[in-house]
RNA sequence: GCCGCGUUCGUCUAGGGGUUAGGACGCCAGGUUCUCAUCCUGGUAACAGGGGUUCGAGUCCCCUACGCGGUACCA
């Protein structure tokens, strides 16, 4: 059986795109799942477009969401270089262009940039497609000798053969494109270097590449690389289009504008890689069963190419923060202290101390009730900062006054003369049977005594927090509140 | 313009001739509860339209509409 091998190929133009990630992580999942590798290889042919460092920045992404290469420009493998400029200088693709053109299967063309714009806009005034008129093609072989021993600038192009194409997409089903349809795509520029249909032909063939992944924005051009797999006489690999991830308007392809789209700034706004990587695997394939909730894994058993949809898929935020929380909540405490310290999110807290509390029962508390790790600054600054609340909100709302000033001086009583363990349940037993002698209702007693410790209408449960704060702190706070009640 | 691809609840989707069209997120209601969140229970809501084929069509075929993509010496 054939070692499955893919590869995600982007150009290093900016940021890794969210919709990068999915087709990584298809050609991730699709390997792994048999034993095969995936390789990354940087397609860098046109020079205009290349953003410096973006490669440095799409590799590293790839690292903080746990996708990693078998192969690539930075660990190397047995079929690089891996960046097609470099394979540009060993002279690689226009070794394959002159083979071509010597088998009759693509040809010169000195055609002006001028010229061109004007064969084009008389074609489109003619409501004809725009299509190459093979002018060049006419050229004798004496003729263009003459050219090419006179330095003109020149290109190669396909030539592209009578007939139809057929194709088989993993996704798509089987497509047929008439030839004729089909421009004479330039292989190779006249700076030398390949265009994308050139270099990724010969590319994925030497490098093995069993399965092509990639954006369905490529099913019409497919057509012209299979026909250069049969002018080279190699197997074409297989191949599976993905539907594009939309953006808010359910339309267009999710973009810079929609706001999320770089990888990277999910990671920082605080969606752990597996949640996120859940959800986008989600975005155009599932299992064909019910289980939403799958880690790496889980992805890689379950994956196949043959369940990812046709159809484009919007992306929602409101469910990746569903199930960022469920992977929150799921994640040990001690785990999530040290993703949060890695990525600064303690920073956001005002007068922040690591020992101050145990921070991992810290986010005990919190966990259930964050969305992303970003929440944590939020949710517990009232530990480390008791708020400037307004006295009002001491008072359950079907309390009174002077309910709430006993609920909380008895409150402070119990709490320096009682000898109960400094634990949650152990105050939350021995505060609800001294509630009872003194007939207060738990919201009587409750929600001031909550209010009093986090100085806020919202928050984790009150006997939780004392244990955390402390006897010490707790009283102070208690003092505070009193202090508070007694000015209504 | 031409070529291609797509269209099931608001969203992600299941479904491949016979289903009360299922699940999840969201939303609404109720329960638990000192609040919020969690959790539990229930509810709301969809086959783009029109023709065929068939005893019977989300499901197969055709047309239309709408959307997206391609139509570069960009990928």
């Amino acid at each position: 059986m054939n070692t499955i091998r893919t590869r995600f190929a982007p150009s290093p133009t900016g940021f890794l795109h969210i919709g990068g990630v999915r087709t990584t992580l298809y050609a991730y999942l699709l390997a792994k799942k048999h034993h095969g590798k995936i390789v990354l290889r940087i397609e860098d042919t046109d020079q205009k477009r290349t953003v410096a460092g973006s490669i440095e920045q799409i590799i590293n992404t790839f690292k903080l969401l746990g996708i990693d290469f078998d192969e690539g420009p930075t660990q190397g493998g047995e079929y690089g270089p891996y960046t097609q400029s470099e394979r540009k200088n060993q002279g690689l693709y226009q070794g394959y262009a002159d083979t071509l053109i010597q088998q009759g299967h693509a040809y010169h063309c000195f055609c002006t940039a001028d010229r061109l714009e004007t064969m084009r806009s008389k074609q489109q005034a003619a409501k004809q497609p725009p299509k190459y008129d093979r002018e060049c093609l006419k050229l004798s072989k004496a003729a263009i000798e003459q050219k090419l021993a006179a330095g003109e600038q020149h290109v190669i192009r396909l030539k592209v053969p009578e007939g139809e194409t057929t194709f088989t997409d993993l996704v798509y089903g089987t497509i047929t494109t008439p030839n004729n349809t089909l421009d004479d795509q330039v292989l190779l520029k006249s700076d030398g270097f390949p265009t994308y249909h050139l270099a990724v032909v010969i590319d994925d063939h030497l490098m093995n590449i069993t399965h092509v992944i990639r954006g369905n924005e490529w099913i019409p051009s497919t057509p012209k690389h299979v026909i250069l797999y049969n002018a080279f006489g190699w197997d074409v690999p297989v191949h599976a289009h993905l539907p594009p991830i939309l953006g808010p308007d359910g339309k267009k392809k999710l973009s810079k504008r929609d706001g999320d789209v770089r990888a990277e700034d999910f990671i920082a706004k605080g969606y752990l890689p597996e949640a996120l990587l859940n959800f986008i695997a989600l975005l155009g394939w599932n299992p064909g069963d019910d289980q939403e909730l799958f880690d790496l894994d889980a992805l890689i058993q379950n994956f196949s190419l043959e369940r990812v949809n046709k159809s484009g898929a919007k992306f929602d935020m409101t469910k990746l923060n569903w199930m960022n929380n469920q992977y929150i909540k799921n994640t040990d405490s001690k785990e999530l202290v040290a993703v949060l310290k890695q990525n600064n999110f303690f920073d956001q807290i005002d007068n922040f101390s690591e020992d101050r509390y145990e921070i991992s029962r810290v986010l005990d508390l919190f966990k259930e009730r964050m969305q992303t790790l970003a929440a944590i600054g939020e949710l517990a600054q009232f530990l480390y900062t008791l708020p400037d609340y307004e006295p009002s909100i001491l008072v359950f709302k079907k309390s009174t006054n002077d309910k709430t000033l006993l609920a909380l001086e008895q409150a402070q009583q119990l709490i320096t003369n009682t000898t109960t363990p400094w634990i949650a349940n152990e105050l939350r037993t021995a505060f609800d049977a001294h509630r009872e002698s003194i007939n207060l209702t738990r919201a009587e007693m409750f929600w001031p005594m909550r209010v009093a410790v986090s100085g806020s209408e919202q928050s984790p449960d009150v006997f939780d927090i004392m244990e955390l704060l402390g006897r010490e702190e707790t009283l102070e706070r208690l003092r505070i509140s009193l202090e508070k009640i007694k000015s209504l």
